[in-house]
DNA sequence: CGCATTTATTTTGAAAATCAAAGCATTTGC
DNA sequence: GCAAATGCTTTGATTTTCAAAATAAATGCG
C-alpha cells in the first residue's frame, strides 16, 4: 500500500478501534459498576424513540437476541437504571424506560461525544472543515450503500 | 449539535462501529467455525514480528490476559490454525506460529482492508485526501494526548 | 365466535470468553 | 547458589451469549 493508503488503513482500523476502547474506559470510569454492554443498553434505551423502546426493537438495535436482552435488562433494573412497562395497547409488548440514574449515564456519554467532535473541529482550520465533512460523507455513503461487501 | 458536528459524530461513532461489525461478518462468512476473537488472535499471530509472537506480547497486543490467551491458543491449535514452539534461548517462552490455514484467514483479512481503503480513496478526490488525513491525524493526536480523559 | 397462527417476551440450559489468583518451570541478579 | 522475577498454564468462578422451549397475547380466517 502507498503512504496515503497506509495512513487511511491505520486510521480506519487502529484509531477507531482505540477510540471505542477509550470511550469504554472513560465511561466505565464514570459509571462504575456497569459493564460496557450495560452502558450500551442504557444508551439505546435513552435514545430510543417513544414506541421504539420495546425488547424486540432494542435487541435489533443492539444486535443481540431478545433473550440476551431480557437477562441484561433484568440486572439493570435490579441495579436501578431501567424500568419495564407493559404496553397498554398490546400486553405482549414491554417498553423499557430509563431511570434518572440512566439519564445521568447518558449525559456522560453525550458529553464524551461532544468532546470528541470538538477535538476534530479544533484539529482542522474552519475552511477545510467542509472538505473533511464531504470526505466523511463519501465514506459513509459508500459503506451504507453496500453493506454486503 | 450543528449539522457539521452531527455528521462528524455520526462518522466517528456509528460508521466506524458498523465498519467493525461489517468486517466481522465478512470474515466470519469466509472463515466459518471461527469466532471473531479467534480471527483477531490469528491476525495478531500472523502480523507479529519474529520474537513478538510470545504469549505475553500477544496478550498485551490483544488486550486480554495471558491466561485467556492460553485457552484460546489451545483451541486454535486443536482446530489446526496455530502451533506452539518453545523458545530455545529461554525455555519459559512460547512462540505462537500460524499454520497455512491461519495464513489463508489472514489473506482474507488483508483483502478486506484493501477494499475498505479503496472505498475511501474512491470516495474522496485525491487532492482532498490530505485534508481528511490531517483531520484524522488531529483526532489521533488529541485522543492519544489525553487518554485519561 | 373459536381455533390456528403469529408475535413479543421470558425462561432454561449450555457453551464460550474472560479474569484473578495460584501453581510451575525457568531465568536473572546479587 | 538462592531469592526474586519472569513467562506461561491451570483453576475456579463470573459474565455474556445464544438457541430452543415455554408462555402469553394478538391476529386472522372460516
Amino acid at each position: 500500500m502507498e503512504k496515503h493508503e497506509k495512513m487511511i488503513d491505520q486510521v480506519l482500523v487502529h484509531l477507531f478501534n482505540d477510540l471505542l476502547r477509550i470511550e469504554e474506559r472513560t465511561l466505565q470510569k464514570q459509571c462504575s459498576g456497569l459493564s460496557m454492554r450495560e452502558i450500551h443498553i442504557i444508551e439505546a434505551v435513552c435514545r430510543a424513540q417513544e414506541d421504539d423502546n420495546t425488547m424486540t426493537v432494542l435487541a435489533a438495535t443492539l444486535r443481540i437476541t431478545a433473550g440476551s436482552l431480557t437477562v441484561a435488562v433484568s440486572t439493570l433494573i435490579r441495579k436501578g437504571y431501567l424500568e419495564r412497562r407493559q404496553s397498554a395497547s398490546d400486553k405482549r409488548r414491554v417498553h423499557v424506560l430509563p431511570t434518572p440514574a440512566a439519564l445521568e449515564v447518558e449525559k456522560h456519554h453525550r458529553e464524551f461525544h461532544r468532546r470528541m467532535v470538538d477535538a476534530v473541529t479544533h484539529a482542522i482550520p474552519a475552511d477545510q472543515l467542509d472538505v473533511l465533512i464531504e470526505g466523511l460523507r463519501g465514506i459513509n455513503d459508500y459503506f451504507y450503500g453496500q453493506e454486503e461487501m
